[in-house]
DNA sequence: TATAATTTTAGAATAGTTCTAATATTCATA
DNA sequence: TATGAATATTAGAACTATTCTAAAATTATA
């Protein structure tokens, strides 16, 4: 695909999510969505964005990465640092974080299976469940 | 159990752990360890503590509430927030994260199964699991 | 009790993130 | 395609959670 038809494609999904669709956010999805999983941090988006002569500011990369996470073009997902990940793989899966690497690895989807979850207090629904294997 | 008995408790828990039973460690553990499971962040120690006369810095509760956790006397727990939960709860169990309160509360052990886990890569091995079921 | 090792602490420093408010862009409509 | 209203962008300040520093205090050991 050129550069053309993936801007095109990246608006294409931006406005799917009624997220506007303007230049940096159509950058920084075309920066993160091409295929394949990934786990960034704010500051790996900066550097892919420089990297990509995309110009932007630190609070715009924050402002994209929440909203898109806000409308679940991303999922955040928080380990035991002071720090975020924004995860591209929305289906249903889990993960495995390496702690010597600080770095984050996806569980195949269906692999892991979680059961024997008790009932819940009336009125409550589970938004999600995050299964985080540490090795 | 008197202020006394409860204060050499702590102590003797404290060596078993590796611990130097200082004052203000065992003043810190008194205020954790009392059978009930709690989720505490460095900021409710710091209110504990200022509650029950007990003198102590910032620095301290970090530099404590760390130490208790290296030892394995505490469990550091973080949901998708910037800060970080301590769990005077050890045994094997996960949690139930509600969002809207930012409260962590305990879902009881051996409800929760994971099961699936795939292969591991040579040498690594399991350091723990969490899973975290937001409500 | 004297000495060495460790701990405590106030305050400075750091890191990650959000806020502010001025400027720029986008979108709907004429 | 201009116009105006709504929304987005951004630099830098502010904020929050946490760690660092180094001097003073406490604790353990000889």
């Amino acid at each position: 695909m050129n550069t053309q038809d993936h801007n095109l494609n990246m608006s294409r999904i931006l406005t799917e999510y009624n997220i506007r669709p303007t230049t940096i956010r159509k950058n920084i999805a075309g920066l993160l969505f091409d295929g394949t999983d990934r786990h960034v941090s704010v500051d790996d988006v900066i550097e892919m964005a420089h990297a990509a002569n995309v110009k932007t500011s630190v609070a715009s990369v924050y402002n994209t990465l929440n909203r898109f996470a806000l409308a679940g073009l991303l999922r955040r997902v928080s380990v035991d640092l002071g720090r975020m990940f924004f995860d591209t793989n929305l289906s249903e899966h889990h993960h495995f974080y390496y702690e010597n690497e600080g770095r984050l690895e996806d569980i195949p989807h269906g692999l892991i299976k979680v059961s024997g979850l008790p009932k819940l207090p009336k009125g409550r629904a589970v938004k999600s469940i995050n299964v985080m294997v540490w090795l």
